[in-house]
DNA sequence: CGGATCGTTGATCAACTTCAACGGTCGTGG
DNA sequence: CCACGACCGTTGAAGTTGATCAACGATCCG
C-alpha cells in the first residue's frame, strides 16, 4: 500500500525506525475518506481516533458560552489532529474536527495505539516525541497569546504558516487569533495600505 | 533516602511501577535547595535540567517586547517545570524559571532523562505520559484564553487553583491571565463588593 | 438563476491598558 | 531595633484595542 509512505516517511524523520517497524506500526492505521464539513470528532462523543492528514485540511473547534466558534487547531497534509483532552483520556470531547475540504486520512484508534505502546520501546518512543512536539507547540502559543497583539499574531502566523492562512476562510483564521472576522478584515485592509 | 518518596509516589500514580524500578528510576534525580528569587532556568542559556517541586513554588515567564513579564507556568508541590521548548529541543530558553519562595526541588538533567528513556519501556512510557499531560493541560489553557474574558479567567483559576491564587503575588497572576495587575486588582473588588 | 455563505465597511460600544499618584508592608543596612 | 527605600497592591481618569451591530456586495453552489 503505497497510501502509507507519506506516513512512514513522518515517522521516520522523527524517530529511527527500522523498515520492518516502520511497515508493521502503518498496518495499524486505517485509510478513511472524509467530505468537506463532515465532522470526525464531536461534542458529547468520545475521541475513538488520532488522524493523519495525507491529503485536504481541517479544523478543530469549539464553541464557547455565547455562541461564537474558537479554532483550537488546523491541520493539513502532514500534521496529526483529534480533540487531544478527549483522546488522551478517552473522556467526551468539547471539539468540533470539521474537514474543510474533501480529504483522505489515516486513522487509528486508542485501543491499538495502546496495543502498539505496549508491544514495542520503539513505538512507545515515537508517540512519546509526538506528544512532547505537541505540548511544545501549544506551550509556544499560549507564548503567542500571552505576548502579542492581534495583529503581531496574525503577522506572525502569517509568515511561520503561510500555506494555512492561504487555505483556510477568514472567519476560521480569525478565531484562531482569538479576533472577530468583522477586525481580521480591517487588520488585512490596514497592511495591505500601509504597503503601498 | 526519603527525599524521594514523595517523587516515588508521584510516578506510581501514574504508571504502575515495581518498587525496584521506581526506586531505581529516583535515584537518577539530585535534591537541589533554591533560595527565593533564585533563577533555574534563563534565556539564552539551554534548560539543561526538568525540576520536580518537593517544597515551595516557582513561577516560568517571559519578556515581551514591551518589556513587561508574561507568567506561563507556576508550579507549586508535586508539579513539574523547566522552559518547555528549550528542554525538549536543547536550544536556548526564552524563559525565566524563578524561585517565588525558598524551595526544594529533584533535578533531573537532559542527559539522564534519555539515558532513561533508552534503559528501559517502563521510563519511557513515564515520559510519554507526563509529555501527554503537559500537552493536554497546554490545551486546555488555549482553550481558555480563546473562549472566556479576563473576569471570567479569573474566577476560573481561582476556583480550580486556589492553592495557587492564595499564595503567588499578584503581578505574577495578572501576567498569567493575560492582564495588568491594575485591572486584576479592580476585578477582585468587583466580586467582593458584589458579594455583599 | 436564487439563496446561502463569506468578506467588507462604518458607527458605536465595551473591555482592558496606561499613566500617575498614594498607602502599606517587607526586608535590609546602619 | 529602628528607619528608610524598594516593592506591591489600589484607585481614578483618560486612552486604545478590539467587539458588536447593521448593512452591503461578491461568490459559490445547487
Amino acid at each position: 500500500m503505497s497510501d502509507f509512505s507519506k506516513l512512514k516517511e513522518h515517522i521516520q524523520k522523527r524517530h529511527p525506525f527500522t523498515d520492518n517497524e516502520a511497515d508493521d506500526f502503518c498496518e495499524n492505521f486505517k485509510l478513511i475518506r472524509v467530505k468537506k464539513r463532515q465532522f470526525i470528532v464531536q461534542p458529547e462523543f468520545v475521541a475513538k481516533n488520532r488522524f493523519f492528514v495525507l491529503e485536504g485540511s481541517f479544523r478543530a473547534y469549539v464553541i464557547g458560552d455565547e455562541g461564537h466558534e474558537h479554532t483550537i487547531q488546523f491541520a493539513i497534509e502532514d500534521w496529526w489532529i483529534t480533540d487531544y483532552n478527549s483522546y488522551i483520556f478517552q473522556h467526551p470531547a468539547s471539539m468540533f474536527v470539521m474537514a474543510l475540504e474533501d480529504s483522505l486520512v489515516l486513522q487509528i484508534s486508542y485501543e491499538t495505539e495502546q496495543e502498539l505502546k505496549k508491544r514495542a520501546h520503539v513505538y512507545e518512543t515515537f508517540f512519546r516525541i509526538l506528544a512532547e512536539h505537541t505540548a511544545a507547540h501549544m506551550a509556544r502559543r499560549v507564548i503567542l497569546n500571552l505576548t502579542k497583539t492581534a495583529e503581531q499574531r496574525f503577522e506572525f502566523i502569517q509568515e511561520k504558516y503561510p500555506a494555512i492562512v492561504n487555505r483556510v476562510p477568514q472567519y476560521a483564521l480569525a478565531s484562531y487569533l482569538g479576533i472577530t472576522t468583522e477586525y481580521l478584515s480591517k487588520l488585512r485592509n490596514r497592511r495591505v495600505s500601509q504597503k503601498s
